[in-house]
DNA sequence: AGTACCACCTGACGGC
DNA sequence: TGCCGTCAGGTGGTAC
């Protein structure tokens, strides 16, 4: 699902594809997708305009029109791009379709409706409203130890909390806290000095990891959880059965052998 | 402040 | 074969 790597990859994609050309048209195919913002209004304010460039704070992905404003992309659980230039090869839930002078397109695909497309004036404004914490690629370990360190419940949430860091979700935290060996449940507040430094590097290691190998699983390392995070699952460094368990609302998937509480 | 639970949304899958 | 419940999970709202 579209986590930090998933979305720094949709962000390399975008710039290699859907930079410096004139979109000549834009159709919203469902309307759903759009924030604060009306079909009239995203036309008129992107067709005739060009994307200069893009930025990325966690999960968001904004793209800079004109180095005027900013269209905001989320890509909720289920959206990803795709540039091509027949009709045949459009997505089947291509959700918002761009059209350059090239010929070539870019469709918004977003199966479960769940992300969504607006218009910002003011990137940094716009974090600071939604109070997003700092991305997880960007921070130093000096703050977030302050800040992770601060937080009162499990980790595993602490981790997905993107008030308080933003870019990692269910995956990639299980991702984490599995390289670390660290349980899901495991209180904040019983981790000490090293064992968030240790949190720290192993987020900086998987997420670049991530995007490195352009989250193709099959290019992960053999010490990852990620390809073996199913039900059955087998633990690639000891061979122990991965469990399933819930942690606020969400499932979380662990190695009872080497993660403990 | 943290957690629990619900809603949004579609499609895959298991059970009967 | 086909219907139904459940689940996937990012986000946001409400309730405790």
């Amino acid at each position: 699902m579209p986590e930090l790597p998933d979305v720094e990859v949709f962000r390399q994609y975008f710039d290699s594809t859907s930079l410096n050309k004139t979109v000549t048209n834009v159709n919203v195919k469902n309307t759903k997708i759009l924030e604060d913002v009306s079909v009239k209004t995203l036309e008129k304010r992107l067709t005739n305009r060009v994307f200069t460039e893009t930025d990325r704070h966690g999960k968001n992905m904004f793209v800079h029109v004109d180095d005027k404003f900013w269209l905001l992309f989320h890509f909720g659980m289920t959206g990803e791009l795709k540039y091509f230039r027949d009709m045949d090869e459009d997505p089947q839930h291509d959700r918002l379709l761009f059209t350059f002078d090239n010929g070539y397109h870019l469709a918004y695909d977003c199966q479960r409706m769940i992300g969504h497309v607006r218009l910002i004036d003011d990137k940094d404004k716009y974090i600071q409203q939604k109070e997003l914490g700092p991305d997880a690629l960007e921070v130093n370990l000096s703050t977030f130890k302050d800040i992770i360190g601060s937080k009162r419940g499990g980790i595993k949430s602490a981790l997905m909390d993107q008030n308080t860091i933003a870019g990692i979700g269910n995956e990639y935290s299980d991702e984490i806290l599995f390289q670390v060996g660290l349980h899901p449940k495991k209180k904040v507040t019983d981790l000490g000095d090293d064992s968030l430094k240790e949190i720290y590097n192993a987020m900086i290691e998987v997420l670049h990891t991530a995007i490195d190998a352009q989250v193709d699983l099959s290019q992960f390392p053999d010490s990852y959880l990620l390809p073996h995070r199913e039900k059955g699952g087998t633990c690639p460094l000891n061979g122990g059965k991965i469990q399933q368990i819930k942690v606020i609302g969400r499932t979380a998937y662990y190695c009872p052998d080497h993660q403990q509480k």
